[in-house]
RNA sequence: GCCGUCGUAGCUCAGCGGUAGAGCAACGCACUCGUAAUGCGUAGGUCGGAGGUUCGAUUCCUCUCGACGGCACCA
């Protein structure tokens, strides 16, 4: 008897019936044998000794496949697993899940004992004995009985809640590896042997099937690699990101910091505030120009507003209070009813809508003290944000043109980034029928601009659905900034009106929107993109004059004056330390320009220019390397 | 908020029952210096805070504040 096998490359060959999925790959050439891990047939992962019963087509999973190397962590997670039971002791060990991740695994285990990272060493051991005995990976399909009889007898009971959740009709399988059984759905490699480079990274805590009411598990992650030189690879990245860390350069660089007198809430210092005058200054600069008004809400407003606008039905949980003189007041998490109150501050004809009004509002949100994280999740926070009141016939193109300021804004700092709209949630405000209309015109928006997007449900604002835009930093990381929502409820709870062609009162649409959304996320975000050393343009200390000894520091303080009133941000360092010393403290705050001002620079009106990036680049003039650097600055460099 | 780890000089860190130590930075002196760290010296700490155990606590315990890694949360 013989069968029929479709392969990947399109063509058909036949082969005895219970011929496994390896033994295919094996007959399609070594380097195939060699590399696979799995089969998909007809579709459906299998085991490479899982032999065919008939016809189907097959495609052979090889390790350097986003599949392949899933299987590689999925079994490494296993190991994992098993060289914490031997350590602590299969009864005190019990397991949870145990998936593949982005860049590797993890496994939620619940054991009495807390683990700590410097366990981590013991159980890479363990698991290093277990490759070496190279313990057969076996698939076995059990019965419901058989199944929950087996994981009792374990005394795994997280396992037997799992089996309980099951669908009736699932086909149930353990995998075994020597003493070690789990329940998987597979596949896994053939044997432990298979699995060469891996690394335990941390421990954590997390809750048992993600729901925070449910028992907290310890989690320990790790991450598995086909080769050792991947592996390191990957370390490397990990070190880079850390090195990149915006609370590690924040702080070397003297951009920003926190004080334990005001958790989640940053200060910033000088640097940094150059920065963020730079982001704002060329955001609303673009803002005048697309015609927005600039406004400024106080950041206390009473509390009957908040019960107007919906924050205290929907958002009081992350707000904070005041109550001073018997009158309850809100520090803003939003600025949008603050601008409601301007809109209705005047009457408006349909011929002024567009109404545009920007405000680089300051915002105040209590978050969890466990969420909190240097500059990216923070407790106040500028928002550089903007409601545009519009009439319904000017949404689409109103929307469009918020696009494309995102878009143009984005492209300065070089952000690839994609889009997601975001749908209804549970706890939302406002009729259905409001709520589609809305989400069918953002979602009509991106499809006439041709954008692709990824669906979000759930995750809209209380009181619309929005579009946001995550952008791709140079690690590759993604990070929500911009976002565009479109409102039809504030206009309805504040009742806000326009006078029509026909001399009624009609009701304007609300369109939310942010482009780096939080200035101060923004800043943590630009940090790591660019490891600190900031372009030109926002470099806190654009030049740096370096006298070679104190005999020219007037010399040096002349050309800064020059430099300066140029516009350019200028720092003279008149340490009486050696130049070397101080180039190398310039490089080290990643100084653009670096200037040496010494005899020959005094005599001839120049000077020596060490440009980032690409070292002593010679004397030019004063007056040409003002030009210089203006040139840099206004092509944002 | 939850689990775990950590808080020692401005920064990075060592010490861990007998009232603290290094490097860098700062300050002073000498050198007046040419493209990534000149030398010598000085000063700097209620060892995050509050309780407790102890003859004695930076060290051990409890509570608390903050930070970090995750989880949950992220309108």
């Amino acid at each position: 008897m013989s069968i029929q096998v479709k392969l990947a490359d399109g063509g058909s060959k036949g082969y005895p019936v219970g011929t496994t999925v390896g033994e295919v790959a094996a007959s399609l050439g070594t380097s195939l044998r060699k590399q696979a891990v799995a089969g998909l047939l007809d579709g459906k992962p299998v085991d490479l000794d899982r032999p065919l019963q008939e016809n189907g087509t097959l495609q052979i999973v090889t390790l350097d496949s986003k599949e392949g190397l899933d299987i590689y962590r999925h079994s490494t997670a296993h190991l994992m697993a098993q060289a914490i039971r031997r350590i602590y002791g299969a009864d005190a060990v019990k397991l949870g899940i145990g998936p593949v991740i982005a860049d590797g695994f993890y496994y939620d285990i619940d054991m009495a004992e807390p683990l700590s990272t410097d366990d981590l060493a013991a159980i890479e051991a363990e698991m290093k004995r277990i490759v070496q005995e190279d313990l057969p990976i076996i698939r076995r399909i059990v019965s419901r009985p058989e199944a929950q009889e087996l994981f009792a007898r374990l005394k795994d009971p997280l396992k037997l809640e799992l089996i309980r959740d099951l669908p009736e009709d699932a086909v149930l399988t353990v995998y075994e590896q020597g003493e070690f059984t789990d329940l998987c759905r597979g596949p896994h490699l053939p044997s432990t042997g298979w699995i060469k480079a891996f690394k335990l990274t941390s421990v954590a805590g997390a809750y048992w099937r993600g729901d925070s009411r449910n028992k907290m598990l310890q989690r320990i992650y790790g991450t598995a690699f086909p080769k050792q030189a991947q592996l390191d690879d990957h370390l490397r990245l990990l070190e880079e990101a850390r090195q990149r860390d915006h609370r590690k350069l924040g702080k070397e660089l003297g951009l920003f910091m926190f004080s334990e007198e005001a958790p989640g809430m940053p200060f910033y210092l000088p640097k940094g505030m150059a920065i963020r005058g730079e982001l704002e200054g060329f955001e609303r600069e673009l803002q005048r120009q697309s015609d927005y008004d600039e406004v400024r809400t106080p950041l206390m407003m009473n509390n009957r507003l908040w019960e107007q606008s919906g924050h205290w039905d929907h958002y009081k949980d992350n707000m904070y209070f005041t109550d001073v003189d018997g009158t309850k007041f809100a520090l803003k998490p939003m600025n949008c009813p603050g601008h409601m109150l301007i809109f209705k501050n005047s009457l408006h004809s349909y011929r002024e809508l567009p109404i545009r009004l920007a405000e680089y509002g300051q915002v105040h949100r209590h978050e969890f003290s466990g969420a909190l994280n240097g500059m990216m999740r923070v407790r106040t926070f500028c928002q550089d944000d903007a409601h545009l009141f519009v009439r319904p016939d000017q949404i689409e193109e109103e929307i469009g043109r918020v696009i494309e300021l995102i878009d143009r804004i984005y492209q300065v700092f070089g952000f690839d980034y994609h889009v997601e709209l975001s749908t209804r949630p549970e706890d939302s405000m406002g009729s259905k029928e409001l709520w589609d209309q809305a989400e069918a015109s953002l979602s009509r928006v991106l499809d006439r601009r041709g954008i692709p997007y990824r669906l979000n449900e759930g995750d809209g604002a209380f009181y619309g659905p929005k579009i946001d835009f995550h952008i791709l930093d140079a690690l590759k990381r993604s990070w929500q900034c911009g976002t565009i929502q479109l409102d039809f409820q504030m206009p309805e709870k504040f009742d806000l009106s326009y006078i029509g062609d026909d001399n009624q009162k009609h009701r304007p649409v609300v369109i939310h929107r942010a482009v780096y959304g939080s200035i101060d996320r923004f800043i943590g975000i630009l940090t790591e993109h660019y490891a600190g050393a900031f372009p030109v343009w926002l470099a806190p200390v654009q030049t740096k004059v370096l006298p070679v000894s104190d005999n020219y520091l007037d010399e040096a303080i002349a050309v800064k004056r020059t430099l300066e009133k140029a516009g350019i941000r200028m720092e003279v360092d008149g340490r009486n330390e050696k130049l070397g010393y101080k180039i190398r403290d310039a490089q080290m705050m990643k100084v653009p320009y670096i200037l040496v001002i010494g005899e020959k620079e005094k005599a001839s009106g120049t000077a020596s220019v060490r440009k980032r990036g690409e070292g002593d680049i010679g004397a030019v003039p004063v007056e040409e390397l003002a030009k210089r650097i203006l040139d840099d600055i206004c092509g944002k460099l």
